[in-house]
DNA sequence: ATCCCTCGTGTAATCGATTCCACGAGGAGG
DNA sequence: CCTCCTCGTGGAATCGATTACACGAGGGAT
């Protein structure tokens, strides 16, 4: 019952509690036949040092927050796999909290981890700017946004830069004829859920095509918005001839809509997403899409935010996402095998 | 800097920490005044509790691990869903570790777990029997398996049991006219790997029908050694008419396989998996699939688990999972839309 | 031979809570 | 009016580590 603490030992080392933790540190001044005894007696016994105590007293716990959109997006847990596995390299273990896209949720896990004593956070924020984050980025808590992130504040932004890629996209659907494009958008509140609208009205501009609101549907980067935004473009007077949808969850949700009404892709509507995943090379048909660089963004979002914490001075980062075009919007234009279904 | 402690509420409300304390564990014995003045002190400095010193003192953290064999399986992920939701409506939080089907890894985080000092612990097994797991279990570390389990040990379990599933898919696979039927199964030392495997055998022996070992892939639960896998299949010269894979990652390889190949579902080859996931619906055919009731599995394991931790005495669970019949093995039953890429 | 510095070590304070125990005030009962 | 019990409260020990400080022994320099 009583777990084995380090006067346990202490005593069977026959040394006092300090020489103990300072072989466990591997600090100085410890002579080698007193080190071998505790280190002896640590095995002997299976002692593991209490975290708690440990943290308790040197007001740090090696482990870092890390607060995610929506475990059930792909993106997101491939993220989470990525900071995990960096961030285990780096010797900081990670505690995750999801928000599943709800900013109280993303509240209750935040302060969560905070009461926790998280050396420092990685967010991806669900809402423009709660009073909660905004207070523990001024109060000094070690900070860094991933992927999305809230403008006016001193903290670090790693994310990809889609504008280069949503130009691609737009360029390769005018190109296959479309003239008519919607998008699925994202929260407002989300920087990722206005620039990417911002990027396609940019990108169509340049071929001097609209946006009108009509074509603008409101998500939330989860599956159910995507299927009720789609519908809402099928029942249009002059539905869109391509959908893109602003998450894979949302593209999902559309691929569901188009399916329930019997339409077919890309001969009756165009798809394509933002964030590519292993799935969109098997559905069907294909879906083209905008990949992250995923695993990049997550090991570079730990490396800053141990920066931060070991008082170095981060720089934010931005990586470029790029186009993968598959068959969803027409004729596909990868070297990949050529099969067509009607072949 | 120096974050608000206990003795600054007590400072400010002019009473001791004990009272403090009380209030804030809603203990017996304080005056409605006093009450008050604590409650306004704590109100007005922001004041938030460590967890770190308050779980040190009682011995108990209200937390729960949980291991999960890997986070980019969506079969896992929305089992780590439930059970956080559920945790949370208990007043528990839960922190997670990843094992990447690599049990260096499970046991890289259940140790960092247990050195947290969590009240219990959830895992999915990744291997039959790791010695740190068996320890734990022994010296009486509150714990339940889900999904998987170790045999012989007395831990509850919470699974869903597929043998009635599995008899439905050979029923329908035979009835499709199929008789070489092949499974890509997962590794051995996991119940799920082997159980899976049995089930089919028994199955197919139903109809009389062999599993040869030709017909038996040895996987790991991920897409690569699906692929693998099904390379070795296709390369036979009696390549089976039917892949099974007992996970949806191996299914996704499996998918890859066929395709590279140049083949056509179910026209070439059927396949069908274990674990439902949203996409299924959506490839290219639609794939049968044997689907877990995920979610209640995830909400009995943590009940199962906290009551152990609370001093109940809970049973094991087992639930039923069910075959979704849809395209990808042939003419499929179900009431969907009746599209047909070549109609 | 004396002094001083270094090295290895132990004692005790500390981190921030919870909780046992003791104590004083005030009300009820005799 | 005295006694006893209850209630509200505070002091101090405690959880299990880390670490500042003190101290004694031994070696090198003078």
């Amino acid at each position: 019952m009583a777990s084995v603490g380090i006067k346990d030992v202490a005593a069977r080392a026959g040394v006092s509690v300090a020489t103990v933790s300072r072989v466990l540190n591997a600090h100085a001044s410890v002579s080698p036949a007193a080190r071998e005894r505790v280190l002896a007696a640590v095995d002997a016994l299976g002692y593991r040092p209490n975290t708690l105590a440990r943290s308790l007293r040197t007001d740090q716990t090696r482990t870092l927050g890390l607060v995610i959109s929506d475990v059930l997006n792909p993106y997101f847990t491939e993220l989470a796999r990525s900071v995990e596995e960096e961030a285990r390299a780096l010797g900081y273990s990670i505690i995750f909290g999801n928000a599943d896209e709800r900013p109280e949720l993303q509240d209750h896990h935040i302060r969560t981890l905070l009461d926790r004593r998280i050396d420092g956070l990685l967010v991806s924020p669900a809402d423009g700017g709660s009073p909660l984050v905004l207070d523990a980025a001024r109060a000094g808590t070690p900070m860094v946004f991933v992927d999305r992130w809230i403008p006016g504040l001193d903290v670090p932004v790693v994310r990809a830069d889609g504008r280069a890629a949503v130009r691609d996209l737009v360029a390769h659907l005018h190109g296959l004829g479309h003239r008519r494009l919607a998008i699925i958008a994202g929260p407002a509140a989300t920087t990722t859920g206005s620039e990417r609208v911002a990027a396609f009205r940019d990108a169509l501009a340049e071929y001097g095509l609209p946006l009108p609101d009509a074509y603008i549907g409101q998500g939330d980067f989860q599956a159910g918005s995507g299927r009720r935004a789609t519908e809402r473009f099928l029942a249009l007077p002059e539905p869109p001839e391509v959908v893109f949808a602003a998450d894979n969850l949302m593209a999902l949700g559309a691929l569901d809509a188009i399916r329930a009404r019997g339409l077919r892709i890309p001969h009756d509507i165009a798809l394509a997403a933002f964030d590519d995943i292993p799935w969109f090379v098997h559905t069907d048909p294909p879906v083209t899409a905008i990949a992250q660089p995923t695993g990049e963004l997550g090991r570079a979002a730990v490396r800053a935010l141990t920066d931060l914490i070991e008082g170095r001075t981060p720089e934010s980062v931005t990586l470029p996402a790029r186009l993968v075009a598959r068959s969803s919007c027409g004729e596909h234009t990868t070297t990949g095998a050529t099969r067509r279904s009607d072949a």
